[in-house]
RNA sequence: GGUAGCGUGGCCGAGUGGCUAGGCAGAGGUCUGCAAAACCUCGUACAGCGGUUCGAAUCCGCUCGCUACCUCCA
């Protein structure tokens, strides 16, 4: 009854019915982080949209092979033959090992996504660990005549490519538009041709981070972990792959262009995109300087910021908008978006609540109505993970349970059967599938010393009898009172 | 320059031919000791111009404005 999923496929650039390859299994490969740098908002949206959708394939009883890699090595600054690794260039000024930069930023991003309720990947594999698989996948292409060496680095031949296969049908591209357009000041490279990638670069006397190969000590190319890793875990052909659109040209076609140069597949059957996030209708990236890290959203410290918002108004607000959109950042849109995760919130604690009575006169009108709105709810997720519909969706449906609770619509005039199935749906779409968890923004230690007020004041009018109750009620949570000359505290039951 | 896309009410943000998206903010009301929450009602939103159509925010054309990718980027 929840019908199908859909999801736009960046590669037929429309939207399809999504039927695994080999159903009940689905394998699913995201695009994660060079691990240089703070997350910020924007790596935030990719890692929720694809957890979300990681969630809800969980939910309608797939078995998933989610894999989402790091990226700890090659990565250059730039496509000069003198470019320097990302993360050798910031040990290098941080006066660390490479592997400190990594381990550091990679224990950053998973606290930030931790704190985000993303779920872990089931793998989650490092380039730098996987630099044979590489090493093997480089030489396919060699032997397939659509790579060259050339002074110990080596290059995919993408005009030999094009003649079989066309480079640049994933982001539409075409190659003579491409070479039109190719800037003029290479003029001392050695590739045959400006569209050509490096699969293998020669390390230079100074480069830090470095591997032995048949052609030289060097380092893997930008596009080549993922097609080697994908290939790895899910083999040479799988469901998903998904990333930021950012990523669509070069990454993603080149990623194509090697798994077709080496095992003739376009490595994903269904390509996912999620937007950018904008601040001031600008893209949020490190090169604009315009970005916003997850820690200093949490914690309310960028000029940016009216104040700190929690983690979970910034899943909220980033699942307020559809994926493939744009999303803009602005302080009111963080604050609207926290009333109304909060609105969602007191939702599942009014359902946790609410006990079924016995049945009365069910009425048909009513219990019709609860289910279409529940209803609503799967069709935004079903049509290409529109989790802006389901909250939407979701807030329908919520009129209904605060009616109920407020006794303006009396719980025994729907059917028992109905009434589980929507208290069931409502927290299995908000806590499983949107993943949005109750942050309990009440401070315990406050708490308690309004209760102490309560017994102070039982003492001090000499109501024993309630004095004890409240004794009691401390006791329950492991907490006693301590009466002493100059005055009451409490303490962990020892 | 090439390619892709966007422009929705005070703000954010769905929708893609006819049927209330939704949230936040605002106005009025119900409930209430007060308040809050909740619920109900309200604002005549679709960049501009022209066209197709019985009917367009939704399709087509033009104009204006904005963005992304084409270098690393979630």
């Amino acid at each position: 009854m929840q019908s199908t999923l859909s999801l736009y496929n960046t590669l037929t650039r429309k939207k399809e019915v999504f039927q695994p390859l080999h159903a009940p299994f689905v394998g699913m490969y995201v695009c994660g982080p060079t691990v240089y740098g703070e997350a910020h908002l924007g790596h935030s949206r990719s890692a929720i949209t694809f957890d979300v959708l990681f969630r809800y394939l969980q939910f309608l009883g797939y078995k998933v092979r989610y894999v989402r890699n790091i990226t700890d090595v090659g990565h250059l600054e730039n496509d000069a033959d003198e470019g320097e690794d990302k993360i050798a260039q910031k040990a290098r000024t941080a006066q660390l090992e490479p592997m400190e930069v990594v381990q550091h930023f990679t224990n950053r991003y998973h606290e930030d996504l931790k704190a985000l309720n993303v779920l872990p990947p089931s793998i989650e594999p490092r380039a730098s660990g996987h630099i044979i698989e590489q090493i093997e996948l480089i030489k396919e292409i060699i032997a397939n005549g659509l790579a060259y060496e050339i002074n110990g680095s080596v290059y995919f031949d993408v005009p030999a490519y094009n003649q079989g296969q066309r480079y640049g049908k994933l982001s539409g591209r075409v190659i003579e538009d491409l070479l039109a357009n190719t800037r003029e000041l290479e003029g001392q490279s050695e590739k045959r041709s400006p569209l050509d990638f490096a699969l293998w670069k020669k390390a230079s006397d100074t480069h830090i981070m470095r591997w032995p190969s048949p052609w030289s000590d060097g380092f893997p190319g930008w596009h080549l972990e993922c097609s080697a890793m994908s290939r790895k875990y899910l083999g040479p052909e799988f469901d998903i792959h998904g990333g930021g659109l950012d990523l669509l040209f070069p990454h993603h076609e080149c990623e194509i262009a090697q798994s077709q140069a080496s095992c003739h597949t376009d490595t994903a059957k269904y390509w996912v995109h999620n937007n950018m996030i904008t601040i001031n209708g600008q893209k949020m990236g490190k090169s604009l300087n315009n970005f916003i890290t997850l820690s200093e959203l949490f914690n309310g410290k960028h000029e940016l910021l009216q104040q700190a918002y929690t983690p979970m108004t910034v899943r909220f607000f980033i699942l307020q908008a559809h994926y493939r959109s744009t999303l803009d950042f602005s302080n009111e849109a963080l604050q609207a978006a926290r009333k109304g995760y909060i609105k969602l919130i007191n939702g599942l604690n009014i359902l946790d609540k609410l006990n079924y009575p016995t049945e009365t006169a069910v009425d048909a009108s009513q219990d019709a109505e609860l289910l279409k709105l529940t209803q609503d709810c799967f069709n935004g997720l079903n049509d290409d993970l529109n989790t802006a519909r389901t909250i939407a969706s979701l807030f329908n449906l919520l009129k209904k349970i605060n009616s109920i609770h407020t006794g303006a619509i009396l719980l025994g005039s729907i059917s028992a059967e109905t009434f589980a199935y929507v208290k069931k749906t409502y927290i299995a779409l908000v806590t499983d599938v949107l993943g949005l968890l109750e942050e309990k923004p009440v401070d315990t230690n406050d708490l308690l010393e309004v209760l102490l007020g309560f017994y102070k004041e039982a003492k001090a009018t000499k109501d024993y009898a309630r004095v004890d109750q409240i004794r009691a009620e401390f006791k329950k949570q492991r907490i006693v009172i301590k009466d002493m000359k100059n005055g009451i505290d409490w303490a962990y039951e020892e």
